[in-house]
DNA sequence: TTGAAAGCGCTAACAG
DNA sequence: CTGTTAGCGCTTTCAA
């Protein structure tokens, strides 16, 4: 019925979303003015706004980010890496991490990415050219590929969770190293001597292996022994059980463990329970990390208080100031302390 | 030194990261060559693959989704609207999401948006706009405002968690009221008589709504009293303990107390231990949702199993699906189960 | 205050 | 097999 009346292609929205050009037409105006309504609607006449917003509701328009960031060349997207997403750690973190980034009207993708953060580049390759503008990575990132990557394509990159004096990347988090010294010098002024450290997934991950350096330097100071066990959480059925056993029945049996997480201790004070040995007087346990449930167990979990939100927001907070404006990226030390609860005592009278 | 050879406008890469033309311009071929290089190697000649990925490596070249999704019409993006992320029920469902993503290729943005799914088309306005292709809700979708932007816009949309017979909009998930229906049953026929239902941000919420309507349903047909308490979990300060207490202690003590979510149970379970309350001989206690951490509870929880990761796979794939082959959605019902460990037993003996 | 038009990075005809 | 070019949806000069 009706021809096309300018130079125009499209004819109608056959079935994809409406487009500016749809919009405009249904508002009789020219695209610009489309975008300008929408964007500075101030500097539009009233008439031309109210045609423009009456489309938009009739239409359901939406504007789409691709075109607008193909010509402002800025997404508002920034990309969080992380080991796993169902983790009480990483999610306290991510929910962080996307505080902030709401407040300031970003997105954000998550990709879990596993353990090991010598392989980030990849992932991070993917969400650089899905758009984001910034990564924050969880943990130490020992990936030189992932440096060469940031380095060609200069976006913000920052590595949170895990501080680390003297990193080549900014890293806003916590000193694992000495945040163990702490506990271990707490069991120790109990009067602990035998102490065992659990840790998991040790390959390549920063802050079990800071954990463990702390113990080791520690113990070594006092001339103890080091009791260390490697527990796979990744495979339910390599059930550790037994191990905990030797540890705690047997000959060489000890009276403190120190769990590298606190799952690790959840699942240690289980086994505690089927074996009948008590906490914390025959044995004390403590975590890492002050997860939402270390409060309810029983006994309740001595751990470390890491303020993993935080953490999160301020990485989230550091990459948009750079973005928006060019502030550098800092890196920042969070304390921790530790928080003693029912799950530690002096260790048993021998 | 060298001038411009084409009629090409940009010069070099001054701080941006380098586009297809620089690229090009490196390897010394058209752009044309470095697409189909990079997206159709085996379309091109050795010589000309091996120059342009030379290239890509020298200068770290990362193809711009914008670019590409503007021209291709598709991103492979998704986007999930859940209650929150520090929790976790969603980010078990979240991570199963992403493991489906991954799989396919796809990247997926996360919102979390609180407990009201009334307001849930602001936020999924933000994700189309950013380029979402599809949209994943958490629980039962109460916007209609969301459906106008679904029709207009015409993405895939997906409840995924709850399933309700007859939805006007695809779901995946479980049935909550059958399965409190089964729970209740469960400590009718152990003999309780006197049963509580703890619940939280009730409103607007279909899940605990179908569980307490389930809950009111079965205490109904059989003549007994309803004690409903409404916790609120997101303020700290508020704390359910007396209320807990006039529960479990008073004139009117229940013999069993279901808890519409598994946090709810590590809580009041905490609050019996204060009290000096023996679960299971004094007090029942069951949860909902089978947490990580419900087996690793003193007692070990008897809760609901919900295969949340598997729910939240299902609901991408078939976003997915929809969206590479035009495959419609369809609801799906999961099965749950009760897992009955010790927190429940018989009424005492009065 | 409005419109016309260029161009962001990329892919897919179409020519050669 | 390779290059030229149009155009995806949008913003932003530049003119009117």
């Amino acid at each position: 019925m009706d021809k096309p009346r300018k130079t125009q292609k499209k004819e109608t929205v056959p079935n994809g979303r409406p487009t500016i050009l749809d919009l405009a037409r249904h508002a009789g105006v020219s695209i610009a003015t489309v975008s300008r309504a929408l964007n500075t609607p101030d500097v539009v006449s009233d008439d031309m706004r109210r045609k423009v917003e009456a489309s938009v509701a009739e239409l359901g328009y939406v504007t789409s980010s691709v075109g607008k960031a193909l010509r402002k060349q800025r997404t508002r997207v920034i990309g969080t890496l992380l080991p796993q997403l169902d983790n009480p750690l990483f999610s306290v973190f991510a929910a962080g991490v996307h505080s902030a980034l709401s407040e300031a009207g970003y997105v954000g993708f998550i990709q879990p990415v596993g353990w090991d953060n010598r392989q980030l580049s990849k992932h991070a390759r993917t969400m650089i050219a899905n758009g984001a503008e910034g990564i924050i990575v969880f943990g130490r990132i020992d990936d030189p590929d992932l440096f060469r990557l940031q380095k060609a394509q200069k976006f913000p990159l920052i590595s949170a969770y895990s501080y680390h004096e003297g990193s080549d990347v900014p890293c806003v988090g916590i000193d694992n190293y000495s945040a163990t010294k702490l506990l271990v010098n707490l069991l120790l002024q109990l009067g602990h001597k035998r102490i065992a450290m659990l840790s998991a997934n040790m390959i390549a991950n920063d802050r079990q292996q800071s954990r463990i350096d702390a113990y080791r330097d520690v113990m070594a100071e006092h001339g103890l022994p080091v009791f260390l066990e490697d527990i796979d959480l990744s495979s339910p059925e390599a059930d550790p059980s037994p191990r905990l056993e030797k540890l705690l029945k047997g000959e060489n049996r000890v009276s403190a463990i120190l769990c590298n997480r606190d799952v690790l201790a959840y699942r240690t004070l289980s086994v505690c329970m089927k074996l009948g040995i008590r906490v914390p007087e025959d044995v004390s346990l403590t975590g890492f990390d002050e997860l939402e449930y270390a409060s309810l167990l029983y006994p309740p979990l001595t751990t470390v208080a890491v303020p993993a939100a935080e953490i999160g927001r301020n990485a989230a907070r550091q990459v948009i100031s750079y973005l928006e404006e060019g502030r550098p990226l800092s890196s920042y030390r969070y304390d921790t302390h530790v928080i003693l609860r029912q799950s530690v005592g002096a260790p048993p009278a021998t």
